[in-house]
DNA sequence: CCGCATCTTGACGCGTCCTTGATGCCGAGC
DNA sequence: GCTCGGCATCAAGGACGCGTCAAGATGCGG
């Protein structure tokens, strides 16, 4: 069954898309702020979330950069803000679409079939191996050369996810520090350093000759297989 | 480049959105009518499609049909018509999104960018290849002839990723100082030539006769390819 | 309320990179 | 032939970034 993640602070819209939703057998689980939000999609990965850009909490920008650093799931931004910054910023963020309120049920949910159908045909091997560990990213799982899986915090996770879909990429230290902590975070060098040495440790053979997790000098890292 | 097909019966608008997306570095095709645009998308399969629903020969969700046929290039609906009914139907159709006129460009732009993101298939690569070395912008790394990665700083890096964007044409000394230190830096010329030297020694085959990172004296330099 | 895992922050040694100066070469102009 | 300005090359210093270790904070689950 198809899992929607509704973040929504107003209580009577919350209810509203969750009924609507569940009567077309979606499965949907619901969080009113993005802190919650963050922590309902880690625990059961959505295949599809419906943002309120409005939280309490949060500004709807990091709970997006949030989700993009482990997720691909379609994002559909609800706001009651129609300027066109914004809805640039949002999708700009990583969303994957703009919806103003007030909205129309139907169109919401066809905007939502049309997120999921784009998303079934985007599925691509997400099973990358070195000679070192393997990494699955649908399971977000990784296994040691002799087949003993990984203890990864979340972090270590995400950071690593960013790296391994960039495979043979540089990856900026900005970008990494956005993906992974969010905008605000983006002068913070100190924290790729400290966790790129946590995951070199826990996956390089040899950690001070690091083979696949490789430092750009002053530019960022790079992953690659061989 | 990544190509896009306008499909818009209004010539103000028409010549208007090709202007702009070609400001942007895309590769433009433009159709007046539903049958040229099918036409238009067979001889040269779109990365993504504007298409207007409010055609003179076709109905739009036609057009979609026989787009989706054999493409899964992403479609950004365009119509004057707000009403729920119409968006659901274009987005069942087989649409990835829907834009209500009047919109603004930055926000066309967005979704354009939302919608190309999604489809990782369709990145070309920007790989520059001479007889000497190999540069991907992309991944932001340079080979040799044989194939071997070539390291070079941020700075150097930088430098060259400037000229190779603008190959074959003269990058002034004011230019290269701006953009790869500063506006504070545009007369510290002595920067560019310890700089450019580093990279011919890096890259050039003879770096005392350089034939790619030329120096136009007195005005710049120069990357050509050949 | 406590304990543990995780995240954040700090300090330090080391290596690399940036900057800057000195020197020689070449061509243009006098 | 000489001088001068721009360019190429080399070298050295100091600054900065990186890796590493470890000690507080923080938050979560029991």
């Amino acid at each position: 069954m198809t899992r929607v993640l509704v973040v929504e602070d107003e209580p009577g819209l919350r209810r509203a898309l969750a009924i609507n939703l569940r009567a077309r057998q979606y499965e949907v689980a619901v969080a009113a702020d993005g802190a919650s939000a963050l922590a309902a999609a880690s625990r059961q990965p959505p295949d599809v979330v419906v943002l309120d850009l409005g939280l309490p909490d949060m500004d709807g920008t990091e709970v997006i950069a949030g989700l993009r650093g482990w997720s691909r799931a379609p994002i559909i931004v609800l706001s009651a803000r129609a300027g066109e910054p914004d809805k640039v910023v949002a999708l700009d963020a990583g969303a994957d679409d703009y919806v103003t309120k007030p909205f129309g049920m139907d169109e919401l949910l066809a905007r939502l079939r049309a997120a999921l159908r784009r998303s079934a045909t985007a599925q691509d091997a997400p099973v990358v191996a070195t000679e070192a560990f393997t990494v699955d990213l649908a399971a977000k799982t990784v296994k040691d050369r002799s087949g003993e899986p990984v203890r990864l915090t979340p972090t270590e996770w995400h950071l690593l996810e960013v790296l391994v879909r960039n495979q043979g990429k540089l990856v900026a230290h900005r970008q990494l520090l956005n993906e992974v902590w969010g905008p605000r975070y983006e002068t913070e060098n100190h924290y790729l350093r400290v966790y790129v040495a946590q995951l070199r440790r826990k996956l390089e053979a040899d950690p001070s000759r690091p083979r696949h997790l490789i430092t750009e000098p002053g530019i960022g890292y790079r992953f690659v297989v061989a």
